[in-house]
DNA sequence: TAGTGGTCTAGACCACCAA
DNA sequence: TGGTGGTCTAGACCACTAC
């Protein structure tokens, strides 16, 4: 009956009801054991589970305390683009526009060297969904240049085949400008556009920025 | 030596060299303790991380699975407004445009009866940084009437006092139109907006869309 | 119904770091 | 240097569910 998710449950309950208000020190692990009757083990995933949330921050020695700043995240799955199209139950096909070896522009701050330039489109029923201009670091996937991107969009084929230990992701909005002809929109609607960066450790595999079709909405879940 | 982090990596690294290829099965908790040499806890924790990273599926009687869509997770934090403007080295400011009771537009599926609605601005050296339209439903949270919300912003208010459970999170691209003189920009300049829906439990606690000021970008990590 | 993951326990050792 | 969180162990029981 009192699991980790009580005790974590109950904590949270004295932090937002302000028994232990923001700043302040909460009981060590060995004690909240002692008061709820669990092993201490149990508490620690509890706490864990807390300060990974955000409500509380932990060290060692200096013990755990209320978070001043309790920050929610949200966490959005990266599909592959043809899942996210199918299903939404729609027709799924890739388009390759551009194929070239050459300098990366200077955001894109790779190994020094050529890279390969992609430009594709996604199209959802025929329509363009998504237009995606990548550089990928040659160096740090080997076996690319082999790939028939024409066949398998270099998404899918990165998604499989070059692990990668961290990226980030920014949202921003623009005009669809010169991209307006393939929306088949006005050039000056506001377009979402996502640039992804990952790495391979300190390696960067590649740097993509995806401008979706008027309308598409970025979601998460918190 | 062996820690659960090590044993994560060693299955991660079998996941991603295909030697557990997408949608096969991988041992169970038992047997990867014997083989690795360390207790089943050691191994249910490395297992319970990358189930959360997406890597593999768990279920009870059926056993652990390689994900057979390597879905990458982007968190990011959703902070109080205040901390991303003083974090950036401004200096920031909260404007009430507007208090209200009155029925919300149907597209914010709240319980019957008014809700309170609320107009604001978050400024940064005293330009704005964020334009912020809410629904509160009052009835979930009380307390909210005998806020002086000029003083403190909702936002600020609901983070540390209102619990909620889940929420949802959507971004996207829209047209300054109205909101330019506010922004000091073109009608048809390219903003990002976001729209946040949090609940407690069953009950909705507040919907709120902001719409940022141009170049704003919304960040991630992977 | 049996096999699997989910969790708890009681104890232990260690890494870290503020005092 | 002592107190704290981080982690591992060996064993146990339970909840779920495919069979």
């Amino acid at each position: 009956m009192t699991g980790w998710q009580d005790i974590e449950a109950e904590v949270l309950r004295r932090i937002q009801t302000r028994d232990w208000p923001p700043g302040s020190a909460i009981p060590n692990e060995a004690d909240l054991a002692t008061d709820f009757g669990v092993a201490r083990a149990t508490v620690n995933r509890a706490l864990q589970s807390l300060a990974e949330a955000g409500w509380i921050e932990r060290r060692r020695r200096a013990g755990s305390r209320v978070a001043l700043h309790p920050v929610r995240k949200a966490t959005f799955a990266i599909p592959v683009i043809r899942a996210e199209v199918v299903e939404s139950g729609r027709v799924y096909a890739h388009r390759l526009i551009l194929r070239e070896t050459g300098l990366p522009p200077a955001d894109v701050a790779f190994d020094p060297g050529p890279h390969l330039h992609l430009v594709a489109q996604h199209l959802a029923d025929g329509a363009v969904h998504a237009h995606e201009d990548r550089w990928i670091n040659r160096a740090a996937v080997p076996g690319i240049d082999a790939v028939d991107l024409a066949e398998i969009s270099a998404n899918e084929w990165l998604v499989g085949h070059a692990p990668f230990t961290h990226g980030d992701y920014a949202v921003a909005a623009r005009q669809a400008g010169d991209l307006a002809p393939v929306f088949g929109c006005d050039a000056d609607h506001a377009l979402v556009t996502v640039r992804r960066g990952t790495w391979n450790g300190a390696q960067p595999i590649t740097v993509v920025t995806l401008t979706f079709a008027p309308g598409h909405v970025v979601r998460a879940a918190l």
